[in-house]
This record gives C-alpha cells, structure tokens and sequence, in this order.
DNA sequence: GTTTACTCTATAAAGTCTATAGGAATTATA
DNA sequence: TATAATTCCTATAGACTTTATAGAGTAAAC
C-alpha cells in the first residue's frame, strides 16, 4: 500500500509542476485545492524539501517552489524521500539493503527471486516517469 | 513492504512444492526447516487453507499438503489471500477497488495514473509465476 | 511592528502487524 | 479406550507505523 504521505506529495508535486509558477505558493493554496490537511502536507513538504526536490521561501509572498524542472523530477527519487525502499523485501534492495534473519541464504530463497522481478518492474517504471509525464495524464 | 505473513506463507508453500510429499507435512516440520514461529505460521496456513491453496489432515499423521499442482498456483492467487490487493492504491484495484475519499475525479489524478502502470507490472509478474517457477530459483 | 508563511519538535489517536496463549476438536494407533 | 499428535479457532498482548494536530519559533515583506 501506498501511504497517504507518498500519495499526497505526489499531488501536491503535481499541482506545482501543472502551475507553472514563477512565484511560490504557499501550502494553504495546495493544501486547499488537493483535500489535504495543511498540517500534514506542511510536514510532507518539508521532507521533500530536505529530499532537495523542493524549496521554500519564507514570510509574506513565501512558499514552495520546484528546484527542478519537472522533467528532471524522477518519480523514484520523489517516492524514495516518503516512502523509503521501492523494494517490498530489504533484501533485494538497492538502496536500503538489509539481510534477512529468517533466510541463511539468499540465493536459494524464492521470495527473494521473485521480489526482485517486482523491484526490477516497478524501478523501470518510476524511474522513467517524471513529474512531467505526470501532469500530462 | 510485504508482510512477514506473506512472506513466511510463500515460503511454506514453496517448501511444501518442494517436499513432494504423498503425506501431508506437520506445521511443526515447515516451522523448523524455514525458521519461521510455529504459532505464526498456524494462523498463516489456517488463512491459506480457507482461500483453497491448501488442505489439511487433522490429527496423528495430520498436516498439511497443496490442493493444486505447484503449476497450478500462481503467486498472484497467495499473494492476495495473505496480502490483500496487489495495487498500491484502491482505487487502482480489481479485486479490492474503493474510490478515494479526496480525489473528485481519478481520470485526472496524477497517482492513479501512475498506480495503474504499477499494478498492471506487479500484476503481470506475480500472475504469471507460480509456485512451480519458485521452486525451480 | 504587524502580518504572512515556513520550521521544528513533540505527541496524540488510530490502525496494523507480529506473535503468543490456551483450549477444543479430530485422528491414528497401541 | 486411552494416549499422543495434530489441526482449528478465538482472543489478545505488545510493538510499531501511520496520520494527523498543536504550538512555539524563525524569517521576510511591507
């Protein structure tokens, strides 16, 4: 399952690339026009922000911003910063491999082989769309 | 992430696949070889006895054994007994669709759109390997 | 100096996952 | 028929995660 974070970062990413601001815009406006809790998406931006997919300006006329283009804007790399690995197990994880205590050997493990089929077909797919390709559909 | 009842449930199947066995095989024999807690994997075969992947033989000589052929029992079918819905998001699913409670229109939604491409990889995969597939890995 | 807006930490509430406990029911077999 | 082995079923504890919310702090604009 995906969280609502991952889900909500995504829209709110989403409805930045599609305005096409030159000026920030402040949570309240995405908050209110993507149904999602303002104290939420304040935390879920900041992560973002701290991910370097974003930045912010403070005070009067603040906000949030794209520090990139929407093509250049990954959706691994958006998905990795909320919700963690994109493998299902640690164990076929590129990024945040962990071994399992249960298997003595990961070779000859079948949730292994096919859990790295499944990385392998999600990974192609967000990381070959961007935000770009996003807010075309 | 998938859960450890899923994972342990496939690896029990595929250690039953495995077995070959014309007797049925005791809960206590699958928790031992794959390291996996007794009690756990009780409830977890329980669930999998009542979705028909498997049936059991109570009592002394008792234990369980696949209903179907390895070839016969796609991944897919375990997956969805022990996991739930295969899609990341309801309202991407087949077989557990739910609208989503923010989104007034999911043709326009950037997630969903995206969630679909997933499911239908993730899909593709786990339905076409069965529990003969995994033995082979 | 007032207003607007992001920043940061803490924490509450609800839900889910993992595992265990204990007893009931069933079967084989001595 | 008594005993041992085994599944069946329900309840529940404990830990962890998710989804927010609260509130005080910081920065910028005008």
């Amino acid at each position: 399952m995906l969280s609502r974070k991952t889900k909500y970062g995504i829209k709110a990413l989403t409805f930045l690339a599609k305005s096409n601001a030159i000026d920030p815009i402040p949570i309240s406006v995405i908050a209110k026009s993507e149904n999602i809790s303002q104290k939420f998406l304040e935390s879920i931006l900041l992560t973002l922000r701290k991910a370097r997919v974003l930045s912010s300006k403070k005070g009067k006329g603040g906000g949030y911003y794209l520090l990139k283009k929407p093509e250049e804007i990954k959706i691994a790399e958006v998905y990795r910063a909320l919700e963690g690995p994109i493998a299902m197990v640690p164990c076929v994880s590129l990024n945040f491999y962990e071994k399992c205590d249960d298997c003595p050997d990961e070779n000859k493990c079948s949730v292994h082989s096919l859990m790295l089929q499944v990385r392998d077909n999600t990974l192609s797919i967000l990381e070959k769309n961007t935000l770009a390709d996003l807010i075309k559909m």
